[in-house]
RNA sequence: GGGCCGUUAACUCAGUCGGUAGAGUACUGGAUUUUUAAUCCAGGGGCCGCGGGUUCGAAUCCCGCACGGCCUACCA
């Protein structure tokens, strides 16, 4: 550490920084307006001959003897400054301390240069905080997307135009929070770390608790626990919930990430439907977005495609009636490989993956899915075009070839679910390490009676990566996962 | 998991046929009181990702590994 040459001269101009009694890291600084607001202001500043003080990182130091012109950056805007030696005095001399990095907080008039330029003419100046080690280039900047990732803070300096994509991200969070409110949901907290892990299918993190001397597994998901609190009496619960799934990491996947669920009472998943399509139009304030190079609107209603019609569609023949070796073929001639302790539910989900999915551009429900890859869901309401058993209410919906949420009309027959969880218990016996387990304080909280209950998760950073036009997951995570 | 590409100064990148390691920015010294990629002069700075191999000699050729990116497959 601080071994380089740069970062020796550095040190050597701090020192004698403290050996002229300068606070190289002093502790505040009053401003009087962010960068943007004396921009905004400048006529104004400039004919009542105001002072202002502002704050900010140096990022550009330009000088011609006995005038130096430099730039600021704050996180509002950037400005140049104007030292003049026989305007700051003696101070004058401190500037050769200084180095582009450095936070310095500056009092002064503005004024607009002879280039048209709004310029502060600094009468006075303070460092805030002695940088060490150079920045980048000043104008490619930094480039190298490794780097960018592993040193976040570095990227945001260099590169402030991504602020804006997490500043959207945050705002898409706070709209999402504002619309649940205001639609009477309840903000609630429930554990990250759990003694059973449930509510998806995922190999979790395992954790160890000590003083209980027992194993515990980081979430993930928190969707038996929200039902909980519906059986309790809550009736719209929402929570922002940080989940974590042992599993490779790619475009569309980080091992931790973040999921909306939301649970409505007395709802089905046609409500839960009719409410994301509302959620969208409020988060896209009903215009349309374009998503890698294509256009894509959320105009209501959205496509409603049946997994089987789906599967129709994008196969060219109906598969619900088709035998499971049939599947299985199906699947081998496409190029999917099918490990034996596959079941039905999950070749099927296999082949929609790989051959209905990454055509689902415009946003799309697809619905009814196979009730054995679905042990939370209700049985699906029978109707005349039924093709069958075995199919659950659930959707998914589907934009730009993205899976964004997964949603059920919630079980909550206690002696069904039981039977779900044996089913799963036996799929685990064959070597489904994701089957689900099941979790005995569930049943219990579902055989107190659990209303008719509609249930979603929206996967946000996704949901984020669409709005931002992110090509992966890691440009709306200010700190992804990367390798050791 | 497979394929392709990349890794050289703090950053952005060159590096020919295998023959002493280059540029720009940044940094240091000097000149410069309206510049803004300031300019001009001079200078310092390298585990060429890591480990092997071939060779008189490797940043360069070969093998392996690590990390990253893209594509692809898988994991719902």
């Amino acid at each position: 550490m601080f071994e380089s040459e740069q970062e020796k001269i550095r040190i050597d101009k701090l020192n004698k920084l403290k050996a002229q009694g300068i606070v190289p890291y002093p502790y505040k600084f009053e401003i009087s307006h962010p960068i943007s607001t004396v921009r905004a202001n400048s006529a104004d500043l400039i004919s009542g001959q105001s002072e202002v003080q502002i704050a900010g990182r140096l990022i550009g130091i330009r000088k011609h003897g006995k005038a130096t012109f430099a730039d600021i950056r704050d996180s509002s805007d950037k400005m140049q400054l104007y030292f003049k030696s026989n305007v700051v005095g003696d101070k004058y001399e401190l500037l050769e301390l200084l180095d582009i990095g450095d936070f310095i907080g500056v009092k002064g008039t503005v004024f607009v240069t002879h280039m048209g330029e709004v310029t502060i003419l600094v009468q006075g100046f303070t460092l805030l905080s002695k940088s060490l080690h150079p920045l980048p280039e000043k104008w490619h900047g930094l480039q190298e997307v490794e780097l960018r990732y592993r040193k976040r803070w570095l990227d945001l300096i260099m590169n402030p135009d991504i602020k804006l994509d997490f500043i959207r991200r945050s705002k898409l969070i706070s709209t999402m929070r504002t619309f649940l409110d205001s639609k009477g949901f309840i903000e609630v907290e429930t554990p990250v770390l759990q003694p059973i892990y449930g509510g998806a299918f995922a190999t979790p993190f395992k954790s160890y608790y000590k003083s209980l001397d027992r194993d515990f597994y980081l979430r993930i998901s928190d969707e038996l626990y929200l039902k909980q609190l519906i059986v309790g009496g809550f009736d719209k619960v929402y929570e922002f919930c940080k989940d974590f799934r042992n599993e490779g990491m790619d475009r569309l996947h980080n091992p931790e990430f973040t999921q909306l669920e939301l649970y409505q009472a007395y709802a089905d998943y046609e409500d839960m439907m009719l409410l994301v399509e509302d959620l969208f139009d409020v988060l896209s304030d009903g215009k349309e977005i374009e998503y890698q190079g294509t256009k894509i609107s959320f105009k209501r209603p959205w496509r409603r495609l049946a997994f089987f019609d789906g599967l129709k569609e994008y196969v060219g023949e109906e598969l619900s009636d088709k035998e499971d070796a049939d599947l299985v073929k199906l699947a081998e001639s496409k190029g999917i490989t099918v490990t034996r302790d596959y079941y039905r539910g999950k070749i099927l989900a296999c082949l929609f993956d790989v051959l209905v999915q990454p055509y689902l551009i415009e946003p799309t429900f697809v619905i009814d899915y196979p009730k054995d890859i679905s042990p939370l869901a209700k049985e699906r309401r029978q109707r005349t075009e039924d093709r069958g058993q075995n199919l659950v209410e659930r959707f998914e919906p589907f934009i730009c070839g993205i899976e964004i949420g997964n949603s059920f009309s919630e079980l909550n027959d206690p002696l069904e679910q039981v039977a779900r969880f044996k089913l799963q218990g036996e799929a685990r016996e064959k070597g489904d390490i994701e089957a689900q387990v099941l979790d005995e304080g569930f049943i219990e909280s579902l055989a107190h009676g659990m209303p008719p209950t509609g249930g979603l998760g929206l996967g946000i950073d996704r949901i984020v990566m669409l709005f931002t036009n992110s090509h992966s997951i890691k440009d709306v995570l200010l700190f992804p996962q990367m390798r050791i």
